[in-house]
DNA sequence: CTTAAATTCGTTCAAATCGTTCATTTCATA
DNA sequence: TATGAAATGAACGATTTGAACGAATTTAAG
């Protein structure tokens, strides 16, 4: 719940001496806040980026307030991944926790984790219950489940820049999988953006009313389920002609298959979260030299 | 807005404690008005130029503004209430967390915040969109947000012990309402019940499932929107004539009117958190094996 | 205006953190 | 293996922080 930490707190988490935490701190190793008394305020993302890109190990997570590790990295993704489906069907909460914690700290990026951990196992998950080797509730709890770990993960990575700039999306009416637009906005506020996912079925006029009074840079869609092609067809098009000349739009998700696609208009179509991410990416380059109308 | 803050908002905003910010304006290095009893006051302008000039980042330059925040009083938490309704609708993440953990660190009881706060707010918001004052991708990303914070509530709260007696439960098919379940859960454990929600939409073939392979001592079914009623009393019939005289049935929810309560069977029937949390307590005493201290 | 609840004041004090020094450990390289 | 540079961890008095308290002030409802 403690967003900044201090020096004791971090040294104890680390299992290292005060000293060496306030020395990489001076050294700007671990970038570091100060109080108006001189102390030493670590924010936890500091913290996170700093263990990320060193070969220290979270030794007790607990101490500030994160779940807990293995203590080891993990570098083989698909074994995690694997472990993973199993922890979402029994409803293994802690297993889950330690097991994309673990990951994020060894270094895979939250896309990576987001496309081979969590999109595959749901992609497994869904398997099993067609052949009935999994029960509904399984997969619903699971949801439930991974809903959460991304929430903490999400509390992992530092808030938004005043500046950074905006996107908005979400998953049109009669989509009710909100798993995939949480994972947008996570992962688009890892690279800086100002993500704000707006939840599972919203209307379309909705949309084009979110659209108008925020003013995105950018717009995503997920597309995890279509009631009626044609009427989607027809109101997605709607939304792209009032705003895709200001707004980048960005969709994906398995019920955009390509009958569709051919039929609508995008600036991106996204098979899967890194395709997003290098898209969003390439956005941000382009529009930081640029300014908009 | 509020040009000036009191020593109590900025030691919020900044993160630190309220004896430091008031012993910095008394070293002059916030620059301090007083009222005309000798009340410190600082100004917003005087604040930004202290965190410019000193190495002070800690702010989080939106939460200025804040709630009150000690008070137990019903009037600080309709107060609180509003004020959350209002950063829900706007968005503001930051404002609705502090909101939620102000009171909780006030020692409201989390089936309080939940009836009086959370459902209140939605309550408000769906009375703000029938009269267009809102638009639904606030309502929609308001439960996105809500959902967030329930969560950081819930790592809050202790794991459940392992001999903790089981419940389960969610919302059933058709029932995309997830928030009232995910507060079901979160209060159950808040009493020491390893409560598991399934999530919503579940159908009752698989609630069934999850009730067989389970087991638990209680199950409870958030109803929000019911499709086809008939058909709804039929299933949860067949479900409360398997399961019911083993397992407390508890259900609740606004779309369980008086006619539909007449024709279904439970344990209890809970108008809001509140009720469920002394059903569930009162469970917990009639099976014995734990007691309150 | 009156009144009571809510908030802030000023103070004290224990605990935490500061910067610094120095002995010890680690590790790459001769 | 030996050696020196670099990193680590422990210790110290001085300073800063945060929590507590009764008393005073502000706020909001009637």
């Amino acid at each position: 719940m403690n967003e900044f930490l201090t020096p004791k707190q971090v040294a104890r988490a680390l299992q290292v001496s005060e000293s060496s935490v306030k020395r990489w701190c001076d050294k700007e190793i671990i970038p570091t806040q100060y109080t108006a008394g001189g102390h030493r305020r670590i924010a936890l993302s500091a913290l996170i980026d700093f263990l990320r890109s060193s070969k220290h190990e979270l030794v007790r997570p607990e101490v500030i307030g994160l779940p807990a590790t293995t203590g080891q990295t993990i570098r083989v993704i698909d074994r995690a991944a694997s472990q993973f489906t199993e922890a979402l069907l029994e409803g293994d909460e802690e297993q889950c926790r330690q097991i994309v914690l673990d990951l994020y700290l060894a270094e895979h990026s939250i896309s990576t984790i987001c496309d081979l951990v969590f999109a595959k196992a749901f992609s497994t998950i869904g398997d099993r219950w067609k052949c009935g080797d999994a029960e509904v509730y399984q997969e619903r709890r699971g949801c439930e489940l991974a809903m959460r770990v991304l929430h903490e993960l999400r509390t992992l990575i530092p808030a938004p820049a005043r500046d950074a700039p905006l996107a908005i999306g979400g998953a049109a009416e009669g989509d009710q999988y909100s798993l995939a637009t949480t994972m947008v906005e996570l992962v688009l506020r890892d690279i800086k953006w100002n993500a704000v996912s707006m939840g599972a079925n919203l209307p379309f006029e909705t949309l084009a009313a979110a659209i108008r009074q925020h003013q995105p840079k950018m717009f995503w869609l997920s597309v995890s389920h279509i009631k009626d092609e044609t009427q989607f067809i027809h109101s997605y098009s709607k939304l792209y002609d009032e705003f895709g000349a200001d707004v980048a739009f960005a969709v994906g998700g398995r019920a955009l298959h390509e009958q569709i696609r051919q039929q609508i208009q995008y600036a991106a179509f996204c098979d899967n979260i890194r395709h997003l991410e290098s898209f969003a990416q390439t956005l941000l380059s382009a529009t930081g030299k640029q300014s908009l109308t």
